[in-house]
DNA sequence: TTTGGTGTGGTCTGGA
DNA sequence: TCCAGACCACACC
């Protein structure tokens, strides 16, 4: 029997001492599948050489009392940039793969062992070439209908990857759960439900409202089953939570062990579980795809996105332009225990499953995208981070091109790495401070990536032994050079995923943006764009098994190289510097037509530059400013905000993109910019100023514009200076919040005696009447003004108007 | 278990 | 009380 499914998940048991690969996909029809296929799992021991023979004999006879070892071979793998002889053991229990290679290891004639730590599911997909998120085809007999959830469930003789990977129908539900405190005892209130078609509210009270999405349920017991009966009814392939890894099915399984009962939410016998992925553990459900939408968002996306936050409110309002229902969590428990407006609090929690799904419906098809990608399932993908990501494709790409997967390193080794000195990064350039009109902006597309893939750069290519390379291939600045005569293993892949992102940019052009086609397209040029931008900084990554720091470092020198060029160049050519970072440069010159000149100059460069680095066009800037530093009269790097012909700023660097400063300070900026470059008219931002320093004077501001938010990065008592936020954090937890690593706490300053810190309360328990005056006018307000109205040669009395009135605007003419 | 280096600026801390 | 340097967070690319 021949049957195709769409593949989504992967696991694997172990039945009699052997292991079992357990696929989990749909079919066509919709039907729920699992497949079942054995599988023998192996590592490789890399004798030394000219013993092989000998550590070949040594070892079969150690492995004759091991039933589990089924055989023992030679093979042949690039060992690093050597061809070698490995002995490739392979076995059938996949739990014993760790003693059979500790029984070896120490063995005199072996230099090392490979790939002995490849998880059985994964050493599985590997090596069949199978990728999830697309169609396999299996052949094999039907075993079951209809049993633990699975429509059919097959035994597989054969499977293969199809090219196909259109979606097909999946059944998603997202999930979401809130909480009350009742007697200092977590009490679970309501589990919300939604997906296409449907929203559910499973409440636990005696439901007297009209909303026929809710149902009452009498105990937190009976909701757990209703929910659980509800899930194996509907049969979901894929549940999404935001953050459901550490807060909603971490606490619904608290609950439900608390009140024995079970959340087997697909068969009886199988629990849902917490497996440990990296730092922290995931919910994992047999037969349906956990999707833990918070940890794709934290750790891939989240350096694309604006928000301050990571909450589920603040994201989905950037991503779908819609929020939560307003209602403060102690707000919430108030209204619990006094019974009342109860359907506003299952309005709000319907409402937040139902932005869970919506965000799913953005972020699923890139998560898909991914897995397609590095060939990782969808539940590990969403919870890894850009290392892993870069490190799964590699792994793929070392299996097909026959090299030996390099170890992870040890965690002595990783301290070696770490005590290393760091190497030099980019230039940057110094910028003229002031306002400049007519700035042309060029940059290199993707500098690192196509530098790596021009270069050649990659551990094996390294210093090779050829002359002529050293030569025609060696790094500026360094004693480094790298091969020319053999392409390596990452400067290759690299390669195809340029390439590939490049293919995939130029169909796009030709597609209406709003097609289904080109959100695929363009989910699948996202998942390169990841890997790819990742490479070089994996270079340089302490827990990479393909670390090579002088891979990164090179990559660096040759970017220096590179920009240097660029710019002697355009001095040479008549244009005027403003300022450059790594791989872009901002000039000007006194011509007719400023945008055609800029065509032209990075025409010319690109008919020098090798292989596939190229220097492109970005467009012409009416007018920019560069600021000086706050401290001597230099002008600042990394701050600039540039007006563009559509009268759109674009800022970077200053206070008002820093989640660091309240809203009030980054609004005034803004506006204060908009005035001097959009209106030219810094009179007018100056008055703006003093209005907003009077507002806060008569405590007219609101205070969630107060608010200045900072992330914990080390557990409180690590702290050796305590600022503002580390007490704030404190004060919320005294009581009773939970600060973890990683919070973003959001605090505002109140009046009082003390430093600014013992004055940092969490704004939770802050109110209008406590904000501190004069912190927000001079440490935050003006600061932020002045920034930006110093480079007019404005001065703090000119705003606070210490000075006679007019004076200033007397000087300034 | 967190891809890299470069850079700015605020607040605290401790010595003069 | 003042100030330099350390610590810390966050941005840029």
């Amino acid at each position: 029997m021949v049957e195709k499914i769409f593949l989504l998940d992967v696991d694997y048991e172990v039945e009699k001492d052997s292991g079992v690969v357990l696929l989990f996909g749909k079919n066509k029809d919709g039907k729920k599948i699992l497949v079942k296929k054995e599988f023998q799992t192996y590592f490789f021991v890399l004798p030394f050489k000219g013993r092989e023979e000998e550590l070949y004999k040594k070892i079969e006879k150690l492995m004759e009392k091991h039933t589990t070892v089924t055989n023992i071979d030679f093979v042949e793998k690039k060992v690093g940039k050597e061809k070698r002889k490995l002995i490739k053991i392979s076995m059938k229990d996949p739990r014993r793969i760790k003693d059979v290679r500790d029984e070896i290891k120490n063995l005199e004639e072996v230099e090392n062992t490979f790939e002995y730590n490849i998880p059985f599911y994964k050493r599985f997909l590997i090596d069949y070439g199978i990728k999830p998120c697309q169609w396999i085809e299996i052949e094999g007999e039907l075993v079951d209908e209809n049993k633990d959830g699975f429509d059919l469930v097959f035994k597989a003789t054969k499977i293969n990857q199809t090219e196909e990977y259109f979606e097909p129908e999946l059944k998603i539900i997202s999930l979401d759960t809130e909480w009350v405190e009742v007697d200092e005892r977590e009490k679970l209130i309501m589990i919300s439900l939604s997906t296409k078609n449907w929203r559910k509210v499973f409440a636990l009270t005696q439901w007297e409202g009209k909303q026929d999405f809710v149902e009452s349920c009498s105990s937190e017991e009976k909701m757990i089953k209703r929910f659980v009966e509800t899930i194996k009814e509907e049969k979901p392939d894929i549940l999404v939570t935001y953050n459901g890894d550490l807060f909603d099915f971490l606490k619904l399984k608290q609950k439900a062990k608390s009140l024995r009962i079970k959340l087997d939410l697909v068969s009886k016998d199988k629990d849902l579980e917490f497996v440990r992925r990296g730092k922290e553990s995931a919910a994992r459900i047999f037969g349906i795809v956990h999707i833990d939408l918070y940890q794709f968002i934290e750790s891939i996306l989240s350096p694309n996105l604006k928000t301050e936050v990571l909450s589920l409110d603040e994201v989905a309002k950037e991503l779908i332009g819609e929020g939560k229902k307003d209602l403060e969590y102690q707000e919430m428990s108030d209204l619990w225990r006094e019974r009342k407006e109860l359907s506003r609090i299952a309005e709000y929690s319907m409402w937040d499953a139902y932005l869970t799904y919506e965000l799913s419906k953005i972020i699923l098809p890139q998560i898909f995208s991914i897995s397609r990608l590095v060939g990782e399932i969808p539940f590990d993908v969403c919870r890894y981070s850009y290392s892993q990501l870069v490190e799964a494709f590699l792994i793929r790409k070392a299996v097909e091109d026959g090299l030996v997967i390099p170890n992870s390193p040890k965690s002595e080794e990783k301290e070696t790495r770490m005590r290393e000195l760091p190497y030099r990064g980019a230039i940057v350039v110094e910028p003229k401070k002031g306002i400049h009109e007519n700035i042309a902006v060029l940059d290199f597309r993707s500098l690192y990536p196509t530098i790596i893939v021009t270069h050649n750069i990659s551990p094996e290519t390294l210093n090779c032994t050829h002359e002529e390379c050293k030569i025609r291939n060696s790094v500026p600045e360094t004693r480094y050079h790298f091969c020319t005569k053999e392409e390596g293993f990452i400067s290759k892949n690299l390669k195809t995923l340029i390439e590939r992102r490049r293919f995939l940019k130029e169909r796009m052009k030709l597609l209406d943006k709003k097609s289904v086609e080109y959100k695929i397209l363009d989910n699948e040029q996202y998942a390169t764009k990841i890997i790819s931008n990742a490479m070089y900084g994996y270079f340089a990554f302490v827990g990479a098994r393909w670390y090579k720091r002088e891979c990164a470092e090179s990559t660096a020198a040759f970017g220096r190289h590179y920009i240097s060029k660029v710019l002697e160049f355009a001095h040479k050519e008549g244009f005027e510097i403003i300022y450059g970072d790594t791989d872009s440069i901002f000039i000007r010159k006194k011509v007719e037509n400023l945008e055609e000149e800029a065509l032209r100059f990075s025409e010319l460069v690109n008919e020098s530059l090798p292989g596939i680095i190229e220097l492109e066009f970005r467009g012409v800037y009416n007018s920019g400013i560069f600021v000086a530093r706050e401290k001597g009269e230099v002008g600042a790097k990394k701050r600039y905000a540039l007006i563009d012909k559509e009268g759109k700023l674009e800022i970077r660097g200053f206070e008002v993109v820093r989640r660091d400063w309240c809203k009030l300070a980054k609004e005034v900026q803004r506006k204060v910019l908009e005035f001097v470059l959009k209106d030219k008219d810094p009179e007018k931002a100056i008055g703006y100023v003093r209005e907003v320093i009077k507002d806060l004077k008569d405590r007219r501001v609101r205070l969630e514009d107060l608010i200045i938010y900072e992330q914990i990065t080390k557990p409180l008592s690590k702290y050796e200076q305590i600022g503002p936020h580390v007490k704030a954090a404190m004060k919320a937890r005294e009581r009773g919040i939970i600060i973890t690593v990683g919070s973003i706490i959001g605090f505002v300053i109140t009046k009082g005696v003390g430093s600014i810190s013992d004055r940092a309360m969490p704004a939770d328990f802050v109110s209008r009447d406590d904000y501190d005056v004069d912190y927000y006018v001079n440490n935050q307000v003006i600061p932020a003004a002045l920034r930006v109205l110093k480079a007019l040669g404005y001065t703090e009395d000119d705003i606070t108007g210490k000075k006679v009135e007019g004076l200033g605007k007397f000087f300034k003419g």
